[in-house]
DNA sequence: ACTCAAACCTGTCTTTTCGCAGGTTTTAAA
DNA sequence: TTTAAAACCTGCGAAAAGACAGGTTTGAGT
C-alpha cells in the first residue's frame, strides 16, 4: 500500500510531497506492478488511463518510427515518471511506448485520481510543472544536438549520458544496451554505432566487449563534444 | 494595465484564468513592451527574471549552436508563452534566445509574481502544467523527426508547419522567413533548403518567389511525409 | 529611381552517412 | 556443455548531405 514512507527514491515527486494529507490519501489508490526484463508495459497509441513511476529498475521510453526504426526519447530509473504525457496533456493516448531493460517494479496511478490531487495541492502541481519544464529543457537541447552533431559526436554524447544517468562500476557502465539501442537513441544505424565504438576502442577512449561498455577517458570524450555544450543555458 | 479583459488571445493561459481574483491581482504587475522587427529580447545564458506572452506579432525562439549555426526550436505568436523555461525549471538562466520576426507587442511578468499566483491558484498551475506537457510532446516528436526524416522531408514538414501555425492568404504563407531560417528550423543548411525549394517548384508543389512562399499542393506534400506522422500518438 | 547589401541560386567537388552482404563472436537457454 | 539465435563486426559501393565558389536577383533605404 503506502510504502512510499519507506521508499528511498528521494527524487520521486509523490514521495517529496507525501507529507501532505491529501497526497497521503492518493497513495491509497496506488498499484505496484512487477515486470520482467524486456516487457513492454506502455504501447504507443493506446488509450492512456494513468502514469507510472519507476520504483526500482531501468526503462527505455520509445517513439516508434518508420520502417524498423524507433527513437528512444528517454531512459528512466528509480523515481522517474513514465507515461506522463498520456496521463495529462491534450492527447488521451500514450504518445510513447515503454519497455523494461531489466526486471523492474513500477508504481501506477490513474490519471483521474492524480488530477484530483493536483487540483487540491498546488505545491505538488507546481512540482509537476517544474518537472515538465525540465524535461522540456532536456528535449530541446536534444533537438539541437541531433540537428548539429555528427554521428560520432552523438554516439559519444550517448555513452557519456549513460555514465551520468546510470553510473559505472569498475569502469563498466551499469546499463545493458545493445548497439541498436545506442543507434535508436543517437539517431543513426547499428552499423555506425559499431564503427564509432571500434574507432574509439583503437583510440583507447572506450572499452567495449560485447555489451560491456567502459569509458576509459571521460575527459577526452567530453572535450571532443564540448563545443556543443553551452554552460549556463542547459 | 489589465487590458487582458479585452485581449482576444483566447489561448493565453493568463487570459483563460483571469476571472480568478488572485490572477486579476497578478495583472497589476504586468508590463507591456513593444519591439521592432528583428529585435532580440531574450538572450540565451543571461539571468532569467521573468517570462513573456506574445500579445501581437511573431517571434522565433532559438538555441545558439556551434559555428554560425543556430537551432530554431519554436515559433510563437498571439497568446504563446516565451522564455518560460528560464522563468521556471531548475535553471535560472534563459536557455534560449528570442527575436521578433515582425513588429510585436509582448506582455511581461516577473517569475516571482507569477510563482506566487501559481502556488495560490492550482487551476492556473494545472493549466501551466498541461501547457508544458504539450510542449514536451511536440518537442519529442521533433526529436524523432530530426533523427529519422531526410532533408527534403524535414523541409516539407517545416513549410507545412508554417501553414498550420501562421496560415496562408491567397496561397501565400503569412510569415516572412528567409532560407537560413528554414534551414535553422529543419536542421540543415541554407543551400539544401534552396535546392529543395527549387525542386518543389519544378514539381509544381510549391511557389517560391524570394520570401513569398506558397503551398500549391498541400495534399501531395502531406502525403510525402505521411509515413512519419502517426495518427493517435501526437 | 538608384544603390548596395543581403538574399537567393546553381554547379562542382568532398565528406559523411547509409545499406547490404557475409562473416565472427557472444549470450542465454536447453 | 551444446547449440542456435542474437548480437557484433568489417569492407565496399551507393546515396545523401554538406562546403565552397561565383553569379544573379531582390528589396529596403535613400
Amino acid at each position: 500500500m503506502s510504502e512510499c514512507k519507506s521508499c528511498k527514491n528521494l527524487n520521486c515527486l509523490i514521495k517529496q510531497n507525501s507529507v501532505d494529507p491529501n497526497v497521503f490519501q492518493l497513495l491509497e489508490t496506488k498499484h505496484t506492478l512487477k515486470y520482467k526484463k524486456g516487457q513492454q508495459f506502455i504501447i504507443e497509441g493506446t488509450p492512456a488511463h494513468g502514469l507510472f513511476f519507476a520504483y526500482q529498475g531501468k526503462v527505455k521510453v520509445v517513439k516508434t518510427g518508420v520502417e524498423n526504426r524507433e527513437q528512444i526519447v528517454r531512459f528512466a530509473q528509480d523515481g522517474d515518471v513514465i507515461g506522463h504525457r498520456g496521463g495529462f496533456g491534450s492527447s488521451s493516448y500514450y504518445s510513447i511506448s515503454a519497455e523494461t531493460l531489466e526486471d523492474s517494479t513500477l508504481c501506477y496511478f490513474s490519471k483521474k485520481d492524480l488530477k484530483n490531487i493536483l487540483l487540491k495541492n498546488s505545491r505538488l502541481c507546481f512540482d509537476f510543472m517544474l518537472f515538465y519544464a525540465d524535461e522540456l529543457s532536456a528535449s530541446e537541447t536534444r533537438v539541437r544536438k541531433l540537428a548539429q552533431m555528427s554521428v560520432r559526436e552523438r554516439v559519444i554524447d550517448a555513452v557519456l549520458l549513460m555514465d551520468r544517468k546510470f553510473g559505472s562500476t569498475d569502469q563498466l557502465l551499469n546499463i545493458n544496451l545493445n548497439r541498436k539501442d545506442y543507434a535508436d537513441y543517437s539517431g543513426t544505424t547499428e552499423e555506425q554505432v559499431i564503427r564509432v565504438f571500434s574507432k574509439l576502442k583503437k583510440e583507447g577512449l572506450l572499452n567495449a566487449k560485447g555489451r560491456r561498455i567502459g569509458i576509459l577517458n571521460p575527459a577526452l570524450l567530453q572535450e571532443e563534444i564540448s563545443k556543443h555544450i553551452l554552460p549556463k543555458s542547459q
